[in-house]
DNA sequence: CTCTTTTATGACGATACACGCATAACCGCA
DNA sequence: TGCGGTTATGCGTGTATCGTCATAAAAGAG
């Protein structure tokens, strides 16, 4: 799931607040064919969940298996990153 | 890196026991051209090193991050089925 | 140095899937 | 129930990448 990079934006955006589907059409640039059927994906594999609100539905990622995943690989790019430098200064 | 079927299986092969390239190719049946480049990427990601022995290059696998991403969304997955398995008793 | 074995790479077909358009299905509201 | 707005879905296209074959490059053995 998170290694599509459309899905990976959208559950950031959700991560950082709950939205509906137009929010993330302005924050993505996606269609809004495209942004359902990833979400519709996300929901399926219980990383997102929706509530209705009035018309809309509201989206949330509030899942900390992602937080869990997203720590541990973030911890490893910046690691690599940093050695990187250092044989570049070396 | 681990969404990819060919990488994964390849991945899980070497944590089990490091191997050459030939060995990967009996286990797995994919070519010897498609094994070496899955490994090439599996090793710029340092999730793979790689080790001369005589001729041939020994490839091992034993970085933890690995074991620490499989643990998370394995639980994640046996949990889904679980609850899977109780409402279709219920 | 040459030969042989092992690994890496260029080229290419096949396939999967992202992505958008058009449209259908859905749902709250009057 | 009909309407307006929101989300889901069938379909087509384009692109990335999987996977193989042929071949080059690398490195140990003789």
């Amino acid at each position: 799931m998170l290694s599509e990079p459309a899905r990976l934006q959208l559950i950031c955006e959700l991560r950082s607040s709950p939205s509906d589907v137009q929010t993330l059409i302005n924050k993505t640039g996606f269609s809004q064919s495209h942004i359902s059927r990833q979400l519709s994906q996300l929901s399926q594999a219980g990383l997102v969940r929706s509530e209705r609100q009035g018309q809309r539905l509201i989206f949330h990622a509030d899942d900390p298996l992602v937080d869990n995943l997203c720590s541990l690989v973030s911890q490893r790019l910046r690691q690599n990153l940093e050695d990187k430098l250092k044989t570049l200064n070396a």
